[in-house]
DNA sequence: AGGGTGACGGGAA
DNA sequence: CTTCCCGCCACCC
């Protein structure tokens, strides 16, 4: 497994509940700033078989954009249920929710 | 090899 | 606020 994808898990295993952290933000983390994507395909094809916290994990402006809108909903739902504080029905208040330092 | 595709991001208009 | 465009990069035909 590549270092950067390694560095990846690690960092969305730390998140606490009721943060959450964007794809930037943890490629940046994970040195490389530019990694976004990489971040998005870990989660489609890892999130199961390491039970990373994939909920946590939202775009830079908070918002939920999962093409599937089943498991959007089910996103949101998790979120709400730790307490995330949203400012509209699909888009999380990072000014509050945000989790920073890694 | 070559083109299409994102659960992205940043900047311009 | 909304588009639109471009860079990015691993993966999948």
């Amino acid at each position: 497994m590549q270092p950067f994808t390694a560095t990846v898990i690690k960092i969305i295993k730390e998140i606490p509940e009721g943060k959450v952290m964007s794809y930037g933000q943890i490629a940046t983390y994970a040195g490389s700033p530019r990694g976004a994507r990489q971040v998005v395909r870990i989660l489609h094809s890892m999130s199961h078989k390491y039970s990373l916290p994939w909920h946590r994990v939202v775009n830079k402006v908070g918002e939920i954009k999962i093409s599937d809108g089943h498991q959007a909903d089910r996103q949101k739902e998790l979120l709400e249920r730790e307490g995330v504080f949203f400012i509209r029905d699909h888009q999380v208040d990072m000014s509050r929710s945000q989790y920073d330092r890694a």
